[in-house]
DNA sequence: CACTCGCAACCTGCATACAGATGCCGTTCC
DNA sequence: GGAACGGCATCTGTATGCAGGTTGCGAGTG
């Protein structure tokens, strides 16, 4: 990390790593779109590197499921199949619940605390009907959840699960009424957890992300 | 998959996914341990290749976990630190447990008699005391149960955790009487899917690989 | 007018060459 | 005698060139 850091000044070009980053970013925020090619010299050109780490960049996008590669075809952004990407859904509601079942066993008080604050402070985000502050929250809470499992290998599946689910849950706060509905979901979530009632925590969150996942695979079928 | 098998008669070398391949099969079996560095130069002195696919490998396999990179050194089989590897045994009983239970609600009239096929045939392995052949055994088993969820990123996921966790696991059924009561235990599971009691299946799969996982943790920390 | 075959441009896969970094070891100085 | 510094060997990171495969377009034919 820190040496890649360095060297961000010393050299001109991109390291793979940032490669990696910015591009599973743009992916991750829609800038480029399930089924795009990603072509190889386009990318180099974009980030002033030669093909190698573009390819190696590329290599490891496709070992995070987040770009399809084929033998002498250009990477393309993964455009999954509606079952394949409902099953992507089951399985963040199943990864959910799990991180909030823990969570409730496990989370220190800090931890707690923070999640309720955290929480607390995303009302007047509903009530301000502030959609992108409210996603940037969600994830914020979200992440709290996974972290208070004190899992680190869920922490990593449930990760990059979520990176690969994000571009088909983009419009989500759109739907009307979804953010007094989320934040009463995360309500339940969090009473759950202060409570240390895990059975509960983790139906909550899985509830929440199934549901979720329903408006979701809405809007994919529906063509955003 | 097919223009890959064309190719491995033309060229003399090999290509990055029978790399990938290759070298995870060497992990995972043993014959490379973790802690041991991969060169990349012997590797593709090895492989009869150049450097660049080695590469590519190297960071796939990075990607998959299976080693660790840091800039400028050598890729190393990953050496999972005790905690980390608790938590992927953890994540792994609980992925069990989801497989189970969906396997419970979702498998078809013949995956269901095919598993319990499986399983009745180990019994006599269990008797003559076959290790390698109820490994083997084992391996299909539980690659039914993860099929029989018909939930392919829940596969993929515990396919995954379970070539990371396969290092650690090896000398397993080595402990006495491990081989009767891992029977005893899948019978539980089984009898449980039969019966389509998702529940049950959960827990019966969840408490069979926690108890391993306590066994192969001991093991580990004794430096197998 | 539609369909097929062939060619050409383009793109990927790999090898090789070079630059930069790291670590080790011997030497030197305190 | 020990520690620090410098040089060398080695390995990683990247660029570039070449070979093979794929695609798309155009010409020719039914």
């Amino acid at each position: 990390m820190k040496q890649v850091r360095r060297r961000e000044v010393i050299r001109t070009g991109t390291t793979v790593e940032q490669m990696v980053r910015a591009i599973a970013d743009m992916i991750v925020t829609g800038a480029i779109l399930p089924g795009e090619k990603l072509d190889e010299i386009t990318l180099a050109s974009r980030f002033e590197v030669s093909r190698t780490p573009v390819r190696e960049a590329l290599r490891e996008l496709g070992a995070m499921g987040l770009v399809g590669r084929e033998p002498n075809r250009s990477a393309v952004v993964t455009n999954v199949t509606g079952t394949y990407l409902h099953s992507m859904f089951e399985a963040m509601a199943e990864l959910e619940g799990i991180c909030a079942r823990l969570s409730a066993e496990r989370m220190t008080v800090d931890e707690r605390r923070a999640l309720e604050l955290e929480h607390r402070g995303s009302m007047r985000l509903v009530h301000a009907g502030a959609e992108e502050d409210y996603a940037a929250h969600n994830t914020e809470f979200h992440t709290r959840l996974y972290r208070g499992a004190h899992n680190d290998h869920v922490f990593e599946m449930v990760t990059q699960t979520r990176a690969r689910l994000a571009p088909f849950r983009r419009a989500q706060f759109r739907l009307p009424g979804r953010l007094a509905k989320s934040y009463e979901e995360h309500d339940q979530i969090v009473t759950a957890i202060i409570r240390a009632d895990a059975v509960a925590a983790g139906q909550a969150a899985y509830s929440h992300v199934a549901i979720v996942s329903d408006a979701s695979a809405v809007f994919a079928a529906a063509g955003e």
